[in-house]
DNA sequence: CCGTATCCATTCCGATACTG
DNA sequence: CAGTATCGGAATGGATACGG
């Protein structure tokens, strides 16, 4: 990632950056595991089921994007183990619009899937594109506005 | 995407599932540009800066994933265009997560990037993550529940 | 336990040429 | 315009062996 760069016309958009640092086959599913607890390399490996060369590199990487960072064990073993660092840990909007659209769209209907809840009232988190007034805001309610367009 | 499958215990992840359909390094992208109002084919391959053959395979995947269809041109000429499925146009909220985590913390201060405007008001489109009330959820207020603990 | 080094297979991608 | 066919190179992924 980010080795790649973005093209000449996809300079100014955010969503063609954040792709270009996070959309390959492994780097969300390891924020979301880290997210979700998962910090030792070993557990990632297990979990995620992926060679250990993939991700040692995926993780220097993560790291090097200032999204992951390595921080002592809390365990107090001698090894040290993956943190997500704030901006790591505001990729938790970007899981939770992926798992929302799988949830709705990648599932039959008999078929259960895990679910995000909050701690506290241990209800399904929910997820709202709005505008400023904090009203629904769709695709067909919103455009792009380039650079260019000041 | 869809041919390698995901890991058996992602089964029940929706992020697993939905990271195996549109996480590669295009299809986000064609799903941006076909949200901007972009449905042709030469389009997409002009915005895009991709190989015409590679756009062509995408494009029939995202297609046989119902995320896109082809539709007749609306400028009346003898070709189609893609237009974004129900579900296709869903992934809006995808698209506004990735982009807003890019602005944050892939933009420098003094750089400017294209901006996503409700319509009407010509204001920043806002994405939150609540509970059932509409309260601010954030990574540190949830956890996954896993089909097995019911 | 946490990686690195090596090797090989597969996939992905880009450029080009070609077709209806 | 909207693709398909082909080819070569690059990146990615997996398995295994090894080392601090």
């Amino acid at each position: 990632m980010g080795t790649r760069g973005v093209s000449h016309r996809d300079a100014e958009c955010p969503v063609a950056r954040t792709v270009d640092v996070i959309g390959d086959r492994w780097s969300l599913l390891i924020v979301r595991d880290v997210l979700d607890g998962i910090h030792r390399f070993s557990e990632l490996q297990r979990n995620l089921g992926l060679a250990k060369n993939i991700l040692a590199t995926r993780l220097r990487e993560l790291v090097n994007q200032g999204i992951l960072e390595l921080v002592p064990a809390a365990d107090g073993s001698a090894y040290q183990e993956y943190a997500l660092t704030g901006r790591g840990r505001e990729l938790f909007t970007v899981i939770v619009a992926l798992r929302k659209w799988g949830e709705h769209h990648l599932f039959a209907e008999d078929e259960r899937h895990s679910d995000l809840l909050e701690i506290t009232s241990r209800q399904p988190v929910e997820l709202h594109v709005t505008n400023a007034a904090g009203q629904p805001v769709t695709a067909e309610d919103a455009f792009v506005r380039k650079v260019s367009e000041g």
